[in-house]
DNA sequence: ATCAAAACGTACCAATAGGTACGTAATGTG
DNA sequence: CACATTACGTACCTATTGGTACGTTTTGAT
């Protein structure tokens, strides 16, 4: 896509390349999760990463254009491996167990989920930031759909509930409880509520 | 508290008041409640309510003064409908229906609930302000409360989930939906997805 | 060695934020 | 009238924001 480590660009004329995207890409992606992006600024990415700012906009363009690269590295570090638990093997029941408990206990969602988080102001972002969080939105609920529609199809799950209906309310409570967890509620609290929020989908 | 509108304050020494404190404070509620009050800065409430800077500054004292002013007054105009379903005279199921009308579907909601958006964003606030937050909170999930141990007394509901918990999911499901509306989701599919979370309290 | 190519970072830009110093205008009182 | 008292708003302050102009440094090729 774009200049990577510069460990594994081909020679080229001119000086090399000291910047290091990824480097830079983690440590903003960091930043955003633990703290709120909004909170965030520039400079201090710079500082944190060690880069000058001329070298940050070289490499990304604007703050748009870092923050979809962030949003697009955290969907394929974090993001996917909900993806592979939909899809995986296990049972609906199970699947639903491990989802409820990766997202009110696992250690890597104690500042909740940054995907959610920019999905809950994503009114403050650019355009290009605003439409990435709306296909990762679309992606999820997509396969949040296809996991209930092949319950009903197998007979695991079903009652009057459109799996599109179904798909749109786990997506709500799964973000609510990644809310809660951002805002330092205590795993067994966030449980407890999903438990609920969830219980009318078994 | 403190100074009101001119027209009822008592007669001083010195050049009267012209300033109008209700009138910011309806003003930058306004503002506060159709964005979100961190894209809204004083110089644009100054704008929009006819104020200078100073003025404002002299009757609230800073932006943190101000923003707990609306968000009492916020208290006082919108939640307090709220409290009086809540503890007025219709049953249970009668008060959870009218709860859930009037929040997926309420036009003065349209833009959300100004409480819930703040909560959502509280960190980015003064101190003052988060304590205000947190009061309101506590309010209302102790209204919430008192309301399922009633229902719960009365036998017009009841299984193995305590009132305390049942306040704390209502609370929960009910911000969930405001924040649906703030971001456009139309008051239908706010109320079905409201009913679904809502129908294990039945 | 010289030169074009390319990335580097210092030092700046305009805009805006929250907040205030201070001279001016309007009142009641003597 | 003159004066203390009080509120007024213009014009400013410093800090910070996202973003860039431009001279310097490092390279490969000739």
């Amino acid at each position: 896509m774009a200049k990577m480590n510069p460990s594994e660009s081909i020679p080229r004329l001119g000086r090399p390349i000291t910047r290091n995207r990824m480097h830079v890409i983690e440590t903003a992606m960091n930043a955003y999760w633990q703290d709120d992006r909004a909170a965030v600024s520039i400079n201090t990415i710079c500082t944190l990463a060690e880069v000058s700012k001329p070298s940050l906009y070289r490499e990304f363009g604007s703050e748009d254009g870092l923050t979809i690269a962030v949003l697009e590295r955290y969907a394929e570090t974090v993001l996917v491996s909900m993806d592979a638990t939909l899809s995986g093997p296990m049972s609906y029941s199970a699947k639903l167990d491990a989802i409820i408990g990766f997202v009110s206990e696992a250690p890597i969602l104690e500042s909740g989920c940054l995907y959610v988080k920019m999905r809950a102001t994503r009114s403050r972002f650019g355009p290009q930031t605003q439409e990435c969080i709306a296909a990762i939105e679309s992606h999820i609920l997509e396969k949040y759909a296809q996991f209930f529609g092949e319950a009903i199809r197998s007979g695991e799950w079903g009652n009057e509930i459109t799996a599109e209906l179904a798909a749109d309310y786990m997506h709500e409570q799964i973000s609510l409880a990644a809310s809660q967890r951002a805002a330092g509620k205590n795993s067994a609290s966030v449980r407890r509520l999903l438990e609920l929020a969830i219980c009318i989908l078994r």
